[in-house]
RNA sequence: GGGCCCAUGGUCUAGUGGUUAUGACGUUGCCUUCACGAGGCAAAGGUCCCGAGUUCGAAUCUCGGUGGGCCCA
């Protein structure tokens, strides 16, 4: 019935089986209760590696869990193959950039990768086994999903949420647009602290910067107003060397004043706290960068210049000039664009913006009503919206992404949006829906996209076809269930309780489990640019699907997970394991058993089962898949195949013990099921096989999840289940076949043992005698070993001797702690070991221990 | 500088008031016994990061250090 396992051929089959059956889709029309699942949607990056892996394994174990338990599940899969990432990608592929090329020109060669992007993701899904629903396949460039993005913008601007303004944004000079706050990463950097001598009152005053390029942005410098140095200077003008602007002096108590010299040149813009400090000040605006990161005219004659010639030329005239006081080099952190790493910078442009500054009390109180697992997550969400400096910038210079459904009329500048029946729109090619109030018919479009966050962040509408005439809102939405990486917390967690809050005023989902990532060996992320990644779909063809996601459940819910290939290997031996047992189970089975009346040991394992089920139930209903994982590992590898298998092989050999056969068909049924979320493949493979003839449901995934038999931990079965053990482990250590015949065995134990056939048929012994009492065997020492290191020391020349005199005494010793020979003070603990033989009668006999029990083997 | 997380044999890890401190990998020894040598049995290997406190009792709770990681300034 089973010969090898050979993933190889097995797992395609048995995805190809699921995917015919249909059994992973979302039934609309179903009674079950729904349990719906908002999915990261993976984007475009060309690679899906083991940290990949990991994560979309660890969903794919609740959401298989949660089949079994009978839900209505959904388990929507999407491509966020919109805006800037994809560009990215497609730009290093092809190594173009986007602005070289027409606008339509570029778009068509995204679309075309994200139609390559799109096959390539659903080969890697299918073959690691991941049950998600394809029909339920959305990609955020698509249709539905611009109407989805553009209704949310038509919605939010009438009702106040939306802003355009003309403000100080993040600004990528390398991607060349606008990014929001949430899009930043830190990078630390060496560089110097120069020390310049600005003037003031015909007086020197130094101040310490790292960017000296900045100079001619300089609108006022900064004092502590406690700091006793600089007391008089408030309300001064100071003059900015080279560039001889006049600024004034200010006090505010943010200057930090141990830093360089505490004073601190403002300008337009060199970091965040610039716009705050000319924000609150209402400075002067000296814009120096254009968008492309080259110096305006108001860079005088660094005009054009990058920042970084600029910074070159000035320092060498500050320096000719001798207005450098001092130079150091320090570590500083600043802020780069996480998707290309690049520093940024702040400008002033025309923008749209989520306003999401007053509503931070709001957000905060909706995360407190998600349930984050694991909870401290919840945290780390809550200290994102309480640190939000600024509102979120949706506007996105670039092509590639959904259109701005808003057009400005030329006349007045009056905003003319698009009208839902309409959308999507695209305002470059397609016309307003009625003229401008002022009864102008002429119009600019909007030419930016919208941050690809701004449709992101509604993937459980989406999944939920929302306003579209097929829409499930009413039964998906809330979701159950958010499942995502903990560093997508301030992004996509965000935006997303962001837009369910603004539109439907409610949480996106009641829960939301966050795992970590998954690293190389040496514990770094892996990117093609280390070169470290190590590609899912290799480990999935070396090792099989299944062990990979043997290996992603290993991660505890939450934590890193260092990706090791002997790791994987472990997956691969268990279902080797699994494989053999069923194999054993399999030869015996020939029909359905019927009860039958448990012996001791069967009513051990079965007890065992009942708490593994319990214990495995409530953690995966805390979504601690991990732990879960090991308790079921442990029972079924060591409980078992190591003890129950081997002390019911002689029951099935000759004529079949009824009870071991049933013991056995719900045992292994058992481990299969609470096994099959993991190892999805080989326990379906291994249903098939063995149990789908006697079972009704097509797949074990749609079976239901295990209940617990009602047999309670068995005492008398576990005292068997020791000793026949022990037993086994003297064979082994004899070097004996475990069914090498042994004439007598006397088990001595306080408790009664009512049933030794188990003991006598496991272990081949003729005769096994059960007593209360107590053992009296003549006690025989064969040799005694003294501490040598003890003696040695105390006795010198005299250690043989005393050698001698312990080993003589030694029985002696047992009883007394110590005692007196010949002039020498022997004590108990100056013997390192005693090796004794027993006997009863003349014949030796093996003494081991179970628990209790002890037991004398007749040799 | 602030917040969060972590610290257990060589490595990874279980363990939320009483255990002989769990298991895996690795190391060493023994065993091809009719599911499995990608297996079984065993051995060696630990100041449970440090200090103080609470407690009859602390790896576990509290506080303070130290070290590491993540996030944010």
């Amino acid at each position: 019935m089973m010969d090898q396992y050979n993933p190889r051929e097995m797992e395609p089959r048995i995805q190809k089986f699921w995917e015919d059956c249909s059994i992973f889709r979302f039934t609309r029309d179903s009674k079950a209760p729904v349990y719906s699942i908002d999915t990261p949607p993976r984007t475009l990056s060309g690679t899906i590696h083991m940290g990949h892996a990991m994560s979309y394994s660890q969903m794919e174990f609740i959401a298989r869990y949660k089949r079994m338990q009978k839900y209505n599940v959904f388990f929507p899969m999407g491509f966020d193959d919109n805006g800037l990432a994809t560009e990215r990608y497609v730009e290093q592929k092809y190594n173009v950039t986007s602005k070289e090329m027409s606008r339509e020109e570029f778009i068509s060669l995204c679309l075309k990768e994200t139609v390559i992007g799109g096959r390539y993701f659903r080969d890697v899904w299918t073959s690691l086994g991941i049950s998600c629903d394809w029909t339920t396949l959305y990609s955020t460039i698509d249709e539905h999903c611009r109407r989805v993005a553009q209704k949310s913008f038509i919605e939010l601007y009438p009702s106040g949420k939306l802003e355009r303004k003309e403000d100080p944004i993040t600004w990528c000079p390398l991607c060349e647009t606008a990014i929001a706050q949430a899009e930043l990463e830190d990078k630390t950097e060496e560089t110097f602290l120069t020390t310049i001598r600005f003037g003031c009152d015909g007086v020197d005053l130094p101040i310490a910067t790292t960017r000296p390029e900045f100079l001619a942005a300089c609108v006022a410098v900064v004092v502590h107003p406690e700091d006793r140095r600089y007391k008089n200077l408030p309300g001064k003008k100071a003059t900015v060397p080279l560039f001889q602007q006049e600024v004034p002096v200010i006090a505010d108590s943010r200057v930090d004043m141990r830093f360089g010299t505490g004073i601190v040149m403002i300008c337009t813009f060199g970091d965040k706290t610039d716009v705050e400090w000319w924000r609150d000040y209402q400075l002067d605006t000296r814009i120096i960068i254009n968008n492309d990161g080259s110096l305006t005219d108001m860079a005088g004659a660094y005009t054009g210049m990058t920042l970084v010639e600029a910074r070159k030329l000035i320092l060498k005239e500050l320096k000719e000039k001798n207005l450098i006081v001092a130079q150091e080099r320090i570590e500083h952190t600043l802020n780069a664009h996480e998707r290309c790493h690049t520093p940024v910078e702040f400008i002033i442009a025309n923008q749209w913006f989520v306003k999401v500054m007053d509503l931070k009390e709001e957000l905060i109180e909706k995360g407190k009503q998600i349930q984050w697992y694991p909870e401290f997550m919840g945290k780390r969400y809550e200290s994102w919206v309480e640190n939000l400096r600024w509102d979120w910038c949706i506007s996105r210079q670039r092509y590639y992404g959904i259109p701005f459904p808003v057009w400005y009329c030329r006349k007045c500048g009056k905003i003319i949006l698009a009208e839902e029946k309409d959308l999507p729109v695209d305002p470059v090619n397609d016309v307003p829906p009625h003229p401008c109030e002022c009864g102008s018919t002429e119009f600019n479009p909007e030419t930016d996209v919208l941050d690809t966050w701004f449709t992101s962040a509604h993937t459980p509408q989406i999944a939920a076809r929302w306003s579209e005439p097929d829409s499930m809102m009413d039964e998906l939405f809330p979701m159950s269930l958010r499942s995502q990486a903990h560093d997508i917390i301030r992004t996509w967690a965000f935006y997303t309780i962001v837009k369910a809050f603004l539109h439907h005023d409610c949480v996106p989902w009641f829960n939301a489990m966050i795992s970590g990532h998954g690293l190389d060996e040496h514990g770094k992320g892996m990117h093609a640019s280390r070169g470290n990644v190590v590609l899912c779909m290799d480990m999935v063809k070396k090792h099989s699907a299944d062990a990979v996601r043997w290996w992603a459940a290993e991660a505890k819910l939450g934590e890193d997970l260092l990706f090791k290939e002997k790791d994987v290997i472990k997956g691969y031996k268990l279902c080797v394991k699994l494989w053999n047992a069923s194999k054993l189970v399999s030869l015996h089975l020939d029909s359905k058993p019927e009860d039958a009346e448990l012996r001791d040991v069967d009513a051990w394992l079965l007890g065992r089962l009942d708490t593994l089920i319990n214990e495995a139930t409530v953690h995966l209903d805390s979504y601690e898949y991990s732990r879960a994982k090991n308790v079921i590992e442990q029972s079924f590898w060591h409980e078992f195949c190591d003890n129950y298998l081997e002390l019911v092989k002689y029951r099935l050999y000759g004529e079949k013990d009824k009870a071991a056969v049933y013991v056995l068909y719900y045992s292994l049924l058992t481990y299969l099921k609470l096994l099959s979320p993991y190892v999805a493949h080989i326990t379906e493979e291994i249903y098939q096989n063995v149990y789908r003839q006697w079972e009704e449901e097509v797949s074990i995934h749609v079976s239901s999840w295990p209940n617990p038999f009602g047999i309670p931990e068995s005492k008398q079965g576990q005292t068997l289940v020791d000793v026949i053990a022990a037993l086994r482990r003297w064979k082994s250590d004899m070097g004996m076949p475990l069914n090498k015949e042994v004439s007598r065995v006397k088990l001595y134990s306080d408790t009664a043992i009512e049933d030794v056939g188990d003991i006598k048929g496991a272990m081949n012994i003729e005769t096994v005698e059960v007593t209360s009492e107590s053992p009296a065997w003549k006690e025989k020492i064969v040799k005694v070993s003294p501490d040598y290191s003890a003696i040695g020391p105390l006795f010198g020349r005299d250690t043989s001797k005393v050698a001698s005199l312990l080993e003589m005494h030694a029985l002696e010793l047992e009883h007394t702690p110590q005692m007196e020979k010949d002039g020498f003070l022997l004590k108990r603990e100056y013997i390192g070991s005693i090796q004794k033989e027993f006997y009863v009668g003349e014949k030796r006999v093996e003494v081991l221990s179970a628990g209790d029990v002890i037991i004398e083997v007749e040799v």
